[in-house]
DNA sequence: GTCTATATAATGATAGAC
DNA sequence: GTCTATCATTATATAGAC
């Protein structure tokens, strides 16, 4: 999926792959789409989990960007929403991972970055919305080598997450 | 392609949809890449047109955040992207005319922002970059029905931009 | 130029042996 | 469970009539 795109993606393929007939592969997965939703079940658990272990680091923010620009995670997460464009069938389960992760990221993000901080207000779910954006058409655009932009995109979403970043405080007296 | 993929457009597909045969297309266009090319080229013939018009309107700003967030042709953009990255055949092509659409907004960019405007700096190639990653990843999000923080985002975009505009002065004496 | 007919390969899916 | 064999469909591409 990551070289050649979703659409090389075929039952017969995996199969191959996986060493065993495609007549096995639909004895467990009925139909084609089954087989993805199966695959990308596999892979938005694995990628919760990150999202989950990044929230919980020392450095949240800087964790959260560097899951954010896991190429093999974004790449992957991009052919999925391609995937979900064209074959209805899995587009539910894709959307509900994709708000589920930004709800996760958002509440996260409250308690990580000043509300006040900024010139022009960015709330949580508009900064997740932004990074995620930023990493994906990096990762995306890297993929099929544009690259103008890129150090300076990277560059500036880091010194702004570190400008953002609420300093922690001792426990306030009540 | 906007409504099924790339990988719904197919010689005889485009064929019956034209109204001849597929044999007719391949005398035209020798491979099913080489149609795949043509109709980019159309494509993005048409978007360098919009984009050097959106560049001379009254407010380059706005007109460059309205052409990034049609919808049409940011979506056939990301669909022809990702044909890119597992068709080598057009890669280039998509590719040239990526980075010649950037080095064209970061031009006119650095006519158009303050340079000293902004607490953490954004270089204009900094500023196409971005805008081209956050209306991609709107548009998208939105095909598959993923809507949250398109809103924030979207306003975040607006304000930042009114903000980063350079004011007019009247010719500066020698 | 434009067509019908066809060669070849790959797809999703099923039947039925073991 | 796991396999071979097979069907129907669709893809790219070509041969050859007109």
């Amino acid at each position: 999926m990551l070289e050649e795109g979703y659409a090389a993606v075929t039952v017969r393929r995996v199969a191959k792959s996986a060493g065993v007939s495609a007549t096995l592969l639909h004895y467990y997965y009925a139909t084609a789409d089954d087989l993805l939703i199966a695959l990308y079940s596999h892979a938005s658990d694995k990628d919760l989990a990150s999202l989950k272990s990044a929230l919980a680091a020392d450095d949240p923010l800087a964790a959260l960007w560097a899951y954010q620009t896991d190429s093999t995670r974004t790449a992957l997460g991009v052919e999925f929403l391609a995937l979900a464009n064209h074959r209805k069938s899995i587009r539910m389960k894709i959307v509900q991972f994709a708000e589920h992760a930004r709800a996760l990221q958002t509440k996260a993000l409250a308690d990580l970055i000043a509300p006040d901080s900024e010139f022009v207000p960015c709330s949580p779910v508009c900064v997740s919305m932004l990074l995620t954006s930023v990493s994906r058409n990096m990762i995306f655009e890297s993929g099929v080598g544009i690259s103008s932009g890129h150090a300076e995109a990277r560059a500036f979403v880091q010194q702004t997450l570190a400008r953002l970043k609420r300093k922690r405080m001792r426990p306030q007296p009540p």
